[in-house]
DNA sequence: CGTGTTTGACCAGCGC
DNA sequence: GCGCTGGTCAAACACG
């Protein structure tokens, strides 16, 4: 199945890219994919920092501002005034998926720091910062201030059946919450199809849906991890650059990172090989998910943006696996809060490999149902419907299974 | 059995 | 008010 071909190609590709072609933006003067191997190893015990295998640390000054970011706990009602508008990060770099918001927000203060001249001029609405004064600068900024406030500063993330008090996104009088996305704080990564590394977020698949004015549906994941986390992700392909995928997520975790792979996440799906690769990194152990449902102190970084759709922003920066990332703004502050999972992007990269053939070409004739009951053929096959290949988050060892099956 | 995907249906926001 | 569109639900099914 050409389908899968793809899918495996494309695997491979990406685990072999560490290092990935910047995706233009057209807002953004190219970046110019800096270093590609600056990528950040800052795995660490607390669990935030999760880069693991595809990338490598850089520089340990930001190491330095990571670590302090890690026991912050940011305050998406802060940012109000430093987020009013959408920023887009757009970076041959990537930031790894498995890092959470607060790092891919260092990593972009880094990033502009070190290539704040090829960055657009910096306005006020600029979410993520400025060369003067960085989105990380801020972004630390407003974590302090939640720490210096944590009364003031509701906990973002809280347990769903324990705490009545959710996200506006999901908010308990409404089971289903119609609240259109466009109005919910989020943060959309533009990854590109070379750009893969592992997530270790489980994402499950709720729903697809064909977008108009874009030949490519868009797939709805929620984060699987963890019972009642209202973290979601939605990942379609771009127009513009087919062998682009935009990466969106809103909601946020209510749990900790997953330290490792979730063994159960899209296991089911897979098919490892015999001969699969040992990863030391991969699966070793396999805690449960419950186990990844945690107390706040673990849990990812939030970040709350303002909403200025209007005022988009473009800012380039260097980011592994996260080469372009926008942050949306809501309309409201207190009405979304966004745990940017960083860390889903290289599923939106596996995603979006499911749509090349072992050429890296993009292989066509596979029809995907829409969810609207109205049947689309979409141009290309669906790249987020492989099974197992997206939300199980494949490690490298479970790509190189592929690739044995494949004899890729 | 538990996890995942698929997909038709439903619903709410938005523009006219 | 109406239709379009996007987001979500949930049943059915697949997989290990």
């Amino acid at each position: 199945m050409t389908h899968e071909d793809w899918d495996l190609f494309a695997i491979v590709r990406s685990c072999k890219a560490a290092t990935f072609t910047a995706t233009t933006n057209t807002e953004t003067p190219p970046t110019p994919a800096p270093n590609t191997t600056s990528c950040l190893d800052l795995s660490q015990e607390n669990g935030s920092f999760s880069f693991p295998n595809l990338v490598q640390p850089t520089t340990n000054g930001f190491q330095e501002l990571q670590h302090q970011q890690l026991v912050i706990n940011f305050n998406p009602t802060n940012t109000t005034s430093t987020t009013s508008s959408t920023s887009t990060i757009t970076s041959g770099l990537g930031i790894n998926p498995n890092s959470t918001f607060s790092e891919v927000a260092g990593f972009i203060g880094q990033q502009q720091g070190y290539h704040h001249h090829l960055l657009p001029a910096p306005t006020n609405h600029t979410s993520i910062g400025t060369p003067t004064t960085t989105g990380f600068d801020r972004f630390q900024h407003h974590q302090q201030q939640q720490l210096q406030s944590p009364e003031q500063n509701q906990p973002p993330l809280q347990a769903p059946q324990t705490s009545p008090i959710l996200s506006p996104t999901t908010q308990p009088q409404t089971p289903r919450s119609r609240k259109r996305k466009s109005h919910q704080k989020k943060m959309v990564c533009h990854v590109t199809a070379d750009n893969l590394s592992s997530d270790l977020w489980a994402w499950r698949k709720y729903g697809q849906k064909p977008i108009k004015g874009s030949p490519y549906p868009r797939n709805y994941y929620r984060c699987s991890s963890c019972k009642g986390c209202v973290a979601r992700k939605q990942v379609e392909r771009s127009t513009t650059e087919p062998n682009t995928f935009i990466v969106t997520y809103t909601g946020d975790h209510k749990h900790a990172k997953p330290v490792q792979r979730n063994s159960l996440a899209g296991s089911t799906r897979t098919k490892p090989s015999t001969t699969r690769l040992s990863e030391p990194n991969e699966s070793v152990t396999c805690p449960k998910r419950e186990n990844a449902c945690s107390s706040n102190s673990e849990l990812s970084p939030m970040l709350s943006v303002s909403d200025t759709p209007k005022n988009e922003e473009t800012v380039s920066a260097g980011e592994p696996d996260c080469p372009d990332m926008e942050i949306e703004p809501s309309e409201n502050d207190d009405d979304d809060v966004l745990i940017p999972n960083t860390g889903a992007m290289s599923d939106a990269v596996l995603l979006g490999l499911t749509n090349v053939d072992r050429d890296g070409v993009s292989t066509l004739g596979i029809d995907q149902k829409n969810t609207s009951g109205s049947c689309q053929s979409y141009p290309e096959p669906d790249p987020f419907s492989k099974p197992g290949l997206y939300s199980s988050a494949l490690g490298p060892a479970k790509l190189a299974d592929l690739l044995d099956d494949c004899n890729l």
